[in-house]
DNA sequence: ATTTATGCAAACGTTTTGCATGTGT
DNA sequence: ACACATGCAAAACGTTTGCATAAAT
């Protein structure tokens, strides 16, 4: 779940697809998408984005923050994903997709790999004509920490 | 689509669900139930049922209408569901699963059989442990209306 | 010179809360 | 009388916007 740990094509810094729309790579962008490149594993929220960014550059607005991150996501080099409850995260884009499993009891979100959905979008698209997303899907459900927790009270100790 | 369009099971009025928990079935909470029960293929947000309720008994205030659908949410009678983009919608809780799938491009929202899924859910169980949800489940992606606009342009007449 | 980007502050829209009043049990 | 529910107004929340300034082209 970690394969994609070291830096390659998608690291770079973006400058190239940004310029394309007449775009700069500000600093402020940058320590955006260095942010969102540290911790590839993390579903990061506007808002915990920008506290990120606050850390290392407190002059930096919110509002900075926020239209950054709409501009990253125009151009493709960020991916939102809504992850329910009104709330959205982001992540860096990838070549591949990798689907969400947000449990609802303790938030954490899981991810699969696009194989175990197999031909579901295929059967979509055969049965009303609905072409699945090329990008993410979220699940919701219970994780596997919070249904042993459930079945084996004891184990309630590593939890809240 | 309206199979239970006449009083059974689910449309009789809730009352006994309510009393369970000490609830009190008041004209608000049968108001927005009605609401609900009335559009049955339509995903009332928050807002929109307040809208409704405000139509039919303009003295009922907003908190009103977001404290009961909570409760309903609460006590299993209504079922609330995140399509993405931070809008979250109501409806009447189902025996079974059907699931949602939301259009990127039109925002118009599709439903499938769960029969769609077939073993994916084993699948994602055997592979993270992760339980999908007993309920409900999103999928964004392209609209068949959507994608055929796209295919041949001139078929947008209908569209935008 | 022109465009793009920033900081600031103020506005936004939806949802939540505190509190006094009302209603049912 | 008591617990539950309501209306109202105010606050909260995350996000967005207008505008003057600053930086890059």
């Amino acid at each position: 779940m970690t394969e994609h740990a070291r830096g390659h094509t998608h690291s770079a810094a973006p400058e190239a697809a940004l310029r394309e729309g007449g775009r700069r790579l500000t600093p402020q962008r940058a320590m955006i998408w260095e942010i969102l490149r540290a911790e590839p594993d993390t579903h990061l929220s506007a808002e915990e984005v920008a506290a990120r960014v606050h850390e290392r550059m407190p002059q930096v607005n919110a509002s900075t923050v926020y239209r950054n991150l709409d501009v990253l996501v125009e151009d493709g080099l960020v991916l939102r994903t809504d992850l329910g409850e009104s709330r959205a995260f982001f992540e860096l884009a990838h070549e591949h997709a990798h689907h969400h499993l947000v449990c609802e009891s303790c938030g954490a979100v899981d991810h699969v790999h696009d194989d175990v959905f197999a031909d579901v979008p295929a059967r979509i698209h055969d049965s009303v004509g609905f072409r699945v997303g090329g990008r993410e899907v979220t699940l919701h459900g219970i994780c596997r920490q919070c249904a042993d927790a459930a079945r084996d009270p004891r184990a309630n100790e590593r939890d809240s």
